[in-house]
DNA sequence: CACAATTATGAAATAAAATTTCATTTTTCC
DNA sequence: GGAAAAATGAAATTTTATTTCATAATTGTG
């Protein structure tokens, strides 16, 4: 966990010599990285024991162990403190908290996916003789993306987001075919409807959600992506994100199983946008 | 700068025990972190003194703080060394490859952004009679999250992907309209051109794309989302992950300006889905 | 290929930093 | 109010890092 929240979170069980430590560190993270414990004592108006014994504490082997946790989690990337967005934050507060969220949520994402099925998924998609893509809400706009990646390889690929036509698809399936359902509450009924009804025209169904969900049980594969929930305000926000960057590891490696031959057909069709754009200068 | 980057791409000018020390850490950079400077030298069979010069030689003040930068190159989400998938990648790493350039993607755009003009396109939004987002291609999917978020906050908002539908709809818009035109290129002739439509309608026109392009030219905002360009391969990855996050930035923005009471309107569209969906067991 | 000049390296000494010990102070609880 | 417990810091000790300097290796030059 990173080290600013659990200061945080621990703030009270602190003494209070312990606690001027705290909020020294939490005031100024940055300085703390590079100052010896002496320095940091000093400003903090406490002993150098006092920052010792706050150190470990915090389950740190000591001083320099702690920098070590503190400079990790002031590090590229790693949300800090906070993540959650405040009534009152500025537009740069909430607008670094929502990116810092966000790459949080991605490496939680990558976390829990199974290299295993992603690269099953990829055999599967391969070896497809029509893939689709379903989803609805937010998860429509990934079975879309999903649609424009997968039609370069000139394949048959089709998306829908309508509850009917997803239905009547999903019916027409056979061998050989690959649905993939995408929805992150897994939990949507009538995308739990045609996940089964394609399980049962013997399609390979590709479920891209939440483990242990009704969705996830219709498949034959589950790429589970998990996010924190609760940064998903009101919205869905970094679950489709996550969802996004699942469908970019699936497109490559489809060109990677493909080889380097049919990558040259896909700068092809990258060129024939050309005549549609202004020229670049440079 | 990653510091095992910069290792890796100074290699040739270490000196023969440099190079020693620096293929020790690169084997094992989390076993360094927590080693003393006298265990890494009895490791990597050189002098202590020569560790330390190493240290300096990458433009850090010694092995303490040489340590620092490691942990925060190893730290959770920052891209390490090569991230450009290989030919013969494992799914395991071309998977980690996509999600680490994707979230240093992420931190790049969010370095990009400006957020006093973050701020002034949410007071805009806040004030508008009406929201069109139009994007083409990859970028045509951002419109539409777009509009999925907005369209919630009971505001008109339409979203086309079709070019003939953006042009009419461009030349019918009026001051207290806002267009969101979004084009990674900002090069794409027929959305410079409804850009330029929309702004002679007076509507004003916010632009999600990069710096500097033709559709910037025309834009009274320009959101200026910058990724690395290579890590597109030969389709749009991180760039519409980036717009998508400034999405939920924008959208953020418009709720927190909007007030609490707001929020609950939010939680009821939310809601209403409650009975499309299987319930939760716990 | 010799030999001076330069550069690289490590042993030992020194300096800096962190940790432990222990006496003193503060707080808690009866 | 006062004994027990907990917290704190001064000083001593230990650990770790850095500097110094002598030696070894490498490089360039005639």
């Amino acid at each position: 966990m990173n080290i600013l929240e659990k200061i945080t979170n621990e703030l009270d069980t602190f003494s209070k010599s312990e606690r001027k430590v705290a909020e020294f560190i939490l005031s100024s993270p940055n300085t703390v990285i590079h100052s010896s414990i002496a320095a940091l004592a000093k400003q903090a108006n406490i002993s150098e024991p006092t920052v010792n014994r706050f150190c470990r504490r915090l389950d740190t082997k000591g001083y320099p162990d702690f920098k070590l946790h503190l400079a990790q989690s002031l590090a590229n990337g790693t949300p800090y403190v906070n993540r959650h967005v405040d009534e009152n934050d500025s537009a740069e507060e909430y607008m670094s908290k929502i990116f810092e969220s966000t790459m949080a949520n991605l490496e939680l994402a990558r976390k829990s996916l199974d290299a295993s099925l992603i690269n099953r998924s990829v055999d599967v998609l391969t070896q497809a003789n029509k893939i689709s893509f379903f989803g609805l809400g937010a998860s429509a706009i990934v079975a879309r993306d999903a649609q424009n990646k997968f039609f370069r390889f000139n394949v048959p690929v089709i998306c829908f987001d309508d509850i009917l036509m997803q239905r009547m698809s999903a019916i027409n399936s056979r061998q050989g075919d690959v649905v993939i359902v995408i929805s992150h509450t897994g939990r949507t009924k009538s995308l739990v409807e045609v996940a089964s009804l394609a399980k049962e025209n013997d399609a390979t169904v590709i479920g891209i959600t939440t483990k242990d969900t009704p969705l996830a049980k219709e498949c034959s594969i589950v790429l589970s992506v998990d996010v924190s929930e609760d940064t998903d305000l009101y919205m869905p926000m970094s679950s489709r994100i996550a969802q996004l960057a699942l469908i970019d590891v699936l497109a490559t490696g489809f060109t990677l199983r493909r080889g380097s031959k049919f990558r040259d057909n896909l700068k092809k069709v990258k060129d024939s946008l050309r005549s549609s754009r202004f020229e670049r200068k440079d």
